[in-house]
RNA sequence: GGAGGGGUAGCGAAGUGGCCGUAACGCGCUCGACUCGAAAUCGAGUUAUCGGUUAACACCCGGUACGUGGGUUCGAAUCCCACCCCCUCCGCCA
């Protein structure tokens, strides 16, 4: 079913260099280079709305360097080539071409200098555009940080409670279910042992959002690795720029996943998709492993902010004129796992400077979590446009028509450990017991509720 | 870990130093013929990318690309070295 490219796959197998197969052969993908060439406004306006600190000017004077060493080099080979098809029709003729091959003896030499020269300037301008971020949609909206972020709806209303609320990390201490000193004792700060009915409500979840995907809607089940190579981060935008976010193995250039958005996604690298295969879509449920580097102290209590969580992820490769409708469609079912839970959430739309480096438009689902009186992400949905699919070479065959990039969109549905956090605090008792969503009872063996030891 | 085979256009596949990369041949795709229409058949066409030029991803000129990197050579898909991936067999471990 996944009939890939093979040879353009073990293309990228040649990890840890920016100079790896498919730029060495001319391709230069990652944001559009003729973009970034003839409309520099264009992504410089893109740099400031992301608060961006990267300088079309330095672009261009890399660029620039780059087009004239090419320029040189191609004129001496042409030089050479033409050369070259003078000593075979020599040869040919049986005719003496001693001359000529020692008019040329120098000549490679000074090629082979030159296109040192060239791939560095080539790889120069690469490093630089691998850095830059995607060109954001006119539909996000322009703004600084978190705090201009667009509300977009609502959905249920958070309930009103008469007793004194505790917050899920609490409430699933004393329930019995989770245990962070134990994990702190086997890892470190940051993880969590869930037992028994924490245990269980996680496989519950996993399964229900699943098959919810699976069977409900159009998402082709995968279990993928968790560990990837550097040609499959750096492929949907992990890397080069976020090394400090990932676990990477000490003796592999392998890295553990961040999200399964990146073996997902990275599943058709290289491949020329059917037309008529499009949308496209996979989910998974994977451990998502974060280094969580620079939120220090942030979430320091709970199942917030974790050093290692499970994940349903969902994926889609879209047609370039569908890639909108499809986020759309794919937050739809974002939203609905939510709503079949009961959780009060709301929709809103990241603006320019909150956005994620590959995307072009986010909506982020926030889940109502009355211990701390907010709405908190449980889920962002990305469409990413074409900005993936350059740099890990996804593309689509019209019938007839040239081959061109596919869109990417990702979205969580939905992580567990946010989603039981939301459960247990939105569904807590007076009592100490918690009551689970109907939608659970029958993933939990006829449990309706957590009641206290 | 050992031995052998393989990686060439959207797919399959031929091609062992220049006349073979707009890459034989087949499939697919596009257009046309035939047909009331379709199938089948027949005919024609169909690589990507970079630089220059340009209003232009139109033409034209040039460069590059046969898994990747390097070497030999005036010239490499072809010869040499290293590495990656796939397949088969053996060994080892489940």
């Amino acid at each position: 079913m996944l009939d890939c490219a093979s040879a353009r796959r073990a293309c990228r197998m040649c990890e840890g260099r920016l100079k790896n197969c498919r730029s060495f052969s001319g391709a230069l993908s990652m944001i559009d280079l003729k973009l970034v060439q003839k409309q520099p406004e264009v992504l410089a306006k893109a740099l400031a709305d992301r608060h961006s600190d990267l300088n079309v000017a330095d672009f261009q004077t890399l660029d620039g360097r780059r087009r004239a060493l090419l320029a040189e080099v191609e004129a001496l080979k042409s030089k050479r080539n033409a050369a070259s098809a003078q000593v075979a029709a020599l040869k040919r003729e049986k005719k003496d071409a001693t001359a000529l091959l020692a008019e040329l003896s120098g000549l490679s030499e000074r090629i082979k200098e030159l296109d040192g020269a060239t791939a560095q300037a080539k790889s120069d301008v690469e490093a630089w555009l691998l850095r830059v971020p995607n060109i954001p949609d006119a539909s996000a909206p322009v703004g600084r940080d978190e705090t201009e972020n667009v509300e977009v709806s609502r959905w249920g209303r958070p309930r009103v409670f008469d007793f004194p609320i505790r917050e899920h990390g609490e409430l699933g201490v004393s329930l019995g279910g989770l245990d962070f000193e134990r994990a702190a004792r086997l890892t470190g700060s940051r993880f969590v042992v869930s037992l028994g009915w924490a245990a269980r409500l996680e496989r519950a979840l996993v399964n229900f959002f699943l098959d919810r995907h699976t069977r409900h809607e159009d998402y082709v089940e995968v279990s993928p690795p968790y560990m990837v190579n550097r040609g499959t981060m750096t492929g949907t935008g992990q890397l080069p720029k976020f090394e400090e976010d990932l676990f990477k193995l000490r003796d592999w250039e392998y890295y553990l996943i961040p999200t399964a958005e990146v073996p997902l996604t990275n599943l058709h690298a290289g491949d020329v998709l059917d037309e008529a295969d499009l949308p496209r879509a996979y989910c998974a449920a994977t451990p998502c492993f974060r280094s969580e580097a620079g939120s220090a102290g942030k979430d320091t209590r709970g199942l917030i902010r974790m050093h290692q969580f499970t994940k349903v992820e969902m994926v889609r490769f879209a047609h370039p004129d569908d890639s909108f409708n499809q986020l759309e469609l794919m937050c739809g079912h974002a939203r609905q796992l939510l709503e079949l839970l009961e959780l009060p959430y709301r929709v809103i739309t990241l603006c320019t400077g909150d956005m994620g480096f590959g995307s072009a438009k986010t909506y982020d689902l926030e889940v109502w979590l009355p211990a701390q009186k907010t709405y908190r992400e449980i889920s962002s949905c990305s469409n990413c446009v074409d900005f993936q699919a350059r740099r890990a070479d996804i593309r689509f065959k019209p019938r007839g028509g040239k081959a061109a990039f596919v869109h990417t969109l990702n979205g969580s549905g939905l992580p567990t450990g946010r989603s039981m956090a939301a459960i247990l605090e939105n569904g807590q008792q007076k009592d100490g017991s918690v009551v689970l969503p109907k939608a659970l009872v029958p993933y939990m063996d006829g449990v309706e509720s957590i009641e206290p030891r």
